[in-house]
DNA sequence: TTTAACATTTGTAAGATGCAAGTAATTTCA
DNA sequence: TGAAATTACTTGCATCTTACAAATGTTAAA
């Protein structure tokens, strides 16, 4: 048996890296915008759920809720996030995407696949569809953990 | 083909807080000792790594100098470090974890293990191998990758 | 030996974090 | 119905984290 947290552990360090690369190099192109790794998967996150409101998103992300709504605040002055006060419950905010927001999400996304393909370079057609199904699998297994992986 | 950003987005995702968990669940049933999970990734990597000195740990996590000088000083305080000044170059301190680091150090591994295990449980034996094997694929790649993947 | 390079540390200032307490809106149920 | 509880979110505050400059002490190079 090998060491299974030492496997994990390198490659979350990886994709740790992978994901800093992706939210500091996705602008300096065209636009002085930087953010960093937090907010990169602020914005993914307020893309992929349907309406979310500041609590859904802290929740998801693990993150302290008076701490999310202020990242929420700063995003918001950098004109990436917008609130929408629900129009049966006005506690509540949902949150969206600007113009802005989408486009560097849609920036990041493509800098996040250029990096992915160059990784996959190094893997012939069938080991990349395993590994593939491999992180399929584990991440349908995380979901089924009852003890961890969740916040 | 798959949205592979979501993929390992989602993956990355669990492992942090799988990793969390770790690291501040690891004493309490002991002692009043918590560490964040950077603390217990400096850990991990001092014990990893063969006499090595701050720069170098410093550098394999992509933490700034002054930063890592600063975490370093903390956990000398905790008694989980020790420098100690290397033999031919004054200038440089080598690394170490006290004995209290590593029952630590153990510790949240027992506990990462216990965790990985409870993850694997949902698989069978054959796709726990493909998982594993996949994972090691992956890291090798990434190590090959000269685009990505390191600080 | 003077200069350059290196490993590490501190000054400082800005940002992130999270608990406690606050506001405002909605539910609950006596 | 209406006072009390709950919910969603925000602010005060004190504490950590971070990183750029600049400093210290040490070794290597010219």
């Amino acid at each position: 048996m090998d060491n299974l947290r030492e496997l994990f552990y390198i490659m979350t360090r990886g994709f740790g890296f992978l994901d800093k690369q992706c939210c500091l190099s996705s602008f300096d192109c065209c636009q002085d915008l930087e953010i960093s790794p937090i907010q990169s998967h602020i914005l993914y996150e307020i893309n992929r759920q349907h309406q979310p409101s500041i609590q859904k998103i802290a929740e998801t992300l693990g993150t302290d809720i008076t701490t999310f709504s202020r990242q929420i605040q700063t995003l918001v002055k950098m004109d990436l996030v917008k609130k929408t006060p629900h129009p049966e419950d006005r506690r509540i905010s949902i949150l969206s995407l600007t113009e802005k927001g989408k486009s560097l999400s849609i920036r990041i996304d493509q800098e996040m696949k250029a990096y992915l393909n160059e990784v996959f370079s190094h893997m012939n057609d069938f080991e990349k569809e395993t590994v593939i199904r491999s992180i399929k699998l584990l991440n349908e297994a995380m979901a089924n953990s009852k003890r961890c992986c969740s916040p």
